[in-house]
RNA sequence: GGGCGUGUAGCCUAGUCUGGAUAGGGCACCGGGUUCCUAACCCGGCGGUCGGGGGUUCAAAUCCCCCCACGCCCGCCA
């Protein structure tokens, strides 16, 4: 870079360095790793392009780690000596392992909140990919070296917990028969908590539309839990569902570092804080019927929305108030917060930001906002109009089919094998399927796709992974080191494997610093199609003095198939 | 009506921030490949008005303007 910039200066342009680089078209192609247009810099010194690069060419020589440059018509092109970045690639594989990628710790500490579902029943696919963006984006800011702490904000004072204590505090003896009639008699054995428990609430939140005298015993029942009058089992139900919400989240892998209960902040006294200050705020106003305000048609919001109320008529407070203090309690433990929502939240982060000026705060979390799940009617998934698709039911229709794979293509398998990586293959390709796609673009729910076990797949990136283990184990070398001579690696197959395992740091720099963690499933997928080109054209355990490096090879792009996954919370299958 | 997001082959998707060489994958379809490290794989073929129209530029999927379509939000719910 600075000796191009040494040869533009000599030319009579005195650019800085950035705007050299500028220059560069850094995702490279395929005829270079790195391509540089010199349109701008021919038409700056009147002088075609064409020659200017095989001028170029000549001053740029001899640089090391880099093949002769080369002049392609207007294009300067530089690529990697091949064998120096074999050579690089490898050591550092070899020596960092389960962190190669990784950057070395900082110590700005990350708050991620993700999830967040109210406990009101079990989960649809819909609401996970808040949970797979989130938990991914923990693993790679990890990677990335921040200390990161995981968050699962609980609702358990707001009405929809009120509707949930309210059934179920009474006997069903005493519930409406149109609520009663979605319960079964008698209760399936072994049913999980969320799928029981969550059961009459569509049909309670129905009810509630039509009937006022219940919804004004629901309306006391809130106000009681958010005094916390709600008795000593008053989070009983929320626990119980949550228990079992989180149960099936941890089947693909997600888990949190605290669950932080919404009524807590009621109990501690902060949300009460915020109400002060937000009643002394500049934009604050107090309705005729005695509820409280704030004007924040000054922060951009519609119009139609100006107006965010801060406290009840009847001084209870509304989620965004209290979402104020949590994120306050959020500020005062970390430097950095990032909360993942949902794009029918976008408006409530606007108005969160807008709720954080008025008091003063400078301190924003950064949104990460995700798109629906959408079903083929179109449209998002609906517990209400039996469109949603549940997690449980998704994963156990997988492992299913899996099952089913591994049998038709295995006979020499455990039974005990057999599940095992039934369910891991299951697993991955929900967890991908949903990672594949850039959070901001609608996935369009088909079963065949999610459960598809080829192509652009969780399974497909395993087999990758199973095949490189195969062969190291054949091989009876599971563990280095492999001495090899970077020399030997010169088949097209090996070097552009390389070059791909060469780019994992980058790739998870990159996802650190912009949150697109579809990036990094389509990073694993490009390496593990590349392993799979080698291994097809490239024989390993059979080949003559070139064994040694590409068992090397193998092992590397092993170990790196495996950082990916950990990041991307798949589980590496020794054989499938 | 307003705000946010999306629109790339029959279907799904990358690339859009930061404009550069023939727009990269996958599914489906057609044709090939296993005496050889697992064929959940690989190779070839078919298939593209990058939603439409203007503009900027030597160069536009990418930047600017207008329009269209779809999704979501616009509650003293969360």
């Amino acid at each position: 870079m600075d000796t191009l910039a040494a040869s533009l200066r000599k030319r009579g342009l005195a650019w800085e360095p950035p705007a050299v680089r500028a220059l560069v078209d850094e995702q490279g192609s395929e005829y270079a790793d790195l391509a540089i247009p010199l349109h701008k810099v021919s038409a700056l010194l009147r002088q075609p392009a064409a020659s200017l690069a095989s001028e170029l060419v000549v001053e740029l020589g001899g640089l090391s780690g880099l093949l002769p440059p080369v002049a392609a018509g207007p294009y300067l092109n530089l690529s990697a000596d091949p064998q120096w970045l074999v050579r690089v690639t490898l050591d550092q594989i070899a020596e960092r392992k389960g962190a190669y990628g990784h950057r070395s710790a900082l110590s700005e500490a990350v708050c991620v909140e993700h999830t967040s579902a109210n406990p009101t029943g079990p989960f649809h696919i819909g609401r996970v990919r808040n949970g797979i963006i989130g938990d991914t984006l923990a693993r790679v800011l990890r990677a990335a070296g921040h200390p990161v702490t995981t968050q699962y904000y609980v609702d358990d004072v707001g009405r929809q917990a009120a509707m949930i204590t309210w059934i179920w505090s009474k006997p069903a003896t005493e519930w409406p028969p149109e609520i009663r009639a979605t319960v079964p008699e008698t209760p399936e054995a072994g049913e999980k908590p969320d799928l029981r428990l969550g059961r009459p609430y569509p049909a309670v939140s129905a009810y509630l539309k039509e009937h006022a005298e219940a919804r004004e015993e629901v309306a006391l029942l809130t106000k009681r839990l958010e005094r916390g009058e709600g008795g000593p089992g008053h989070r009983q139900f929320a626990e119980e569902i949550l228990g079992g919400m989180t149960e099936s989240l941890a089947r693909i892998g997600i888990r949190f570092d605290e669950f932080v209960w919404e009524s807590g902040f009621v109990r501690d006294g902060s949300v009460e804080k915020v109400v002060e200050r937000l009643r002394r705020a500049p934009h604050a106003v107090q309705e005729e019927n005695g509820a409280w305000a704030i004007d924040t048609s000054g922060y951009g919001l519609p119009k139609e929305t100006a107006r965010v109320i801060v406290t009840r008529a009847d001084g209870t407070t509304l989620y965004p108030t209290r979402d104020v203090a949590y994120h306050l309690s959020k500020f005062a433990r970390f430097p950095r917060v990032i909360d993942v929502l949902g794009q029918d939240h976008q408006l409530h982060a606007r108005t969160l930001d807008a709720l954080l000026a008025e008091m003063g705060e400078s301190r924003r979390p950064e949104f990460v906002i995700y798109q629906d799940i959408t079903v083929p009617e179109g449209g998002r998934m609906s517990t209400r109009k039996g469109s949603a698709v549940y997690l449980d039911a998704l994963l156990d229709e997988a492992v299913e089919r899996a099952r089913k794979e591994v049998l038709a293509r295995r006979e020499d398998l455990a039974v005990g094998e057999v599940e095992e990586i039934a369910t891991k293959v299951a697993c991955s390709a929900v967890r991908y399927h949903i990672l594949r796609v850039a959070s901001e673009k609608t996935v369009g729910f088909r079963w065949e796709d999610a459960l598809s076990f080829e192509g652009r797949s969780g399974p497909f990136l395993q087999y990758a992974y199973s095949r490189a283990s195969s062969i190291l184990r054949k091989a009876e070398r599971t563990t280095g080191p492999y001495p090899f001579d970077p020399e030997l690696l010169q088949h097209p197959q090996e070097l552009a494997l390389v070059r791909s395992l060469s780019k994992l740091p980058s790739t998870v720099a990159y996802v650190a610093r912009t949150s697109h963690v579809h990036t990094l499933a389509g990073y694993a997928h490009g390496l593990a199609e590349r392993f799979n080109r080698f291994y097809q054209f490239v024989p390993v355990l059979k080949a003559g003095q070139e064994r040694e490096g590409r068992l090397a090879l193998v092992a590397a792009s092993r170990q790196v198939l495996a950082n990916c996954f950990e990041l991307l919370g798949i589980d590496p299958l020794e054989r499938m």
